[in-house]
DNA sequence: GTCTATACTTTGATAGAC
DNA sequence: GTCTATCAAAGTATAGAC
């Protein structure tokens, strides 16, 4: 084993808790399986993180995060608003079936308690992307932008469930038609 | 108060149990609990199910047979193949709200293991479902049927991901108006 | 002093015995 | 129906390596 300089240690750390939450779901992956993963010592782990609850919030956090990214990422390679909205299903599609869903849906579901952070970051992050995606619907010549970006919002919604169920070939595989469609049609109506 | 005859105890079991794996997750809710909500012993419970895993097999069985009933019933009362497609949905998003989701979904999100019972019963059902839906859509006069019925697939599972989060009110309620859209587009598709 | 590794305590669950 | 064996997991504390 090397020095230990570990300035980066959160990061390794939600690395390798990421890794094993997204495959295994978080009640299934102790503290002990994340620290024998990371060859570390219990100690480091509860220095950053001082309760396992602490680590999920920040994992969901960290996942939402990369969501933003996402966006931003097709929103800098896409020119048309309309454009992006297709594009984002697409990328999701690309995404769901290697994985195991969404990390925040499912991490929702493993925590149903109101009252639990982690069900409060997730609904959080809930509403956050469908305002994000009704204002992005709003750049485009939509007849109702606010109804063209819940119904992206629902057809990802239904991407990742069947993506990652029943796989690419499943029903997931006409979300990017049906989203182009949807947008297609907003579009034409507002051109009445 | 008579002996006891108990020729539905396997029912009120389930009765019990599937109240609480609801509105709490099957992780959440211990044997106990569900004991105590029954008032019975607990030899009772573990006659009819020798484990918890075989328990939660059985709520995700009936709770299959409750969805089949719900098209079977929506199916009684419509004619058209094509309003049936958009009457599930409607019907699914008069339920979504006030529970947390669908059973099947959210159980399958608790046990990521593809060796685990509740996994693979789970995942049957949504195959089930999605085969269900093409052979409805291929009932009407649609240009493709198995996308037709994919398509509603999807907004199902968004329906149900959308409504129970973010409510009625959030991106689910456009579910139905979209399902409309698809049918007819579809339908028109075939005229040409 | 900082990190690893391990032992220990407590809690809560399944499951079976009486 | 209560009582108990067993086990796993969250945290805490501590002993020891660099």
């Amino acid at each position: 084993m090397p020095r230990k300089p570990a300035p980066d240690t959160r990061e390794r750390i939600l690395d390798a808790a990421a890794d094993l939450f997204d495959r295994r779901g978080v009640h299934a992956v102790g503290m002990q399986q994340i620290i024998d993963e990371l060859g570390c010592g219990k100690q480091l782990l509860y220095r950053e993180f001082s309760s396992k609850d602490q680590l999920v919030v920040a994992y969901l956090e960290r996942s939402a995060r990369a969501w933003e990214q996402t966006v931003v990422a097709v929103c800098a390679v896409v020119d048309k608003p309309e454009d992006q909205l297709v594009e984002l299903v697409r990328t999701v599609q690309g995404m769901a079936p290697n994985t195991r869903g969404c990390p925040l849906r499912n991490t929702h579901a493993e925590f149903p308690d109101p009252d639990h952070p982690a069900h409060q970051v997730s609904l959080r992050h809930f509403q956050d992307v469908r305002e994000q995606l009704r204002e992005l619907a709003r750049q485009t010549p939509a007849a109702d932008p606010d109804k063209l970006g819940d119904r992206i919002m629902l057809i990802i919604d239904g991407l990742y469930v069947s993506g990652s169920t029943l796989g690419p070939t499943g029903a997931a595989a006409t979300a990017v038609g049906l989203a182009r469609d949807v947008v297609r049609a907003e579009i034409a109506a507002a051109a009445v």
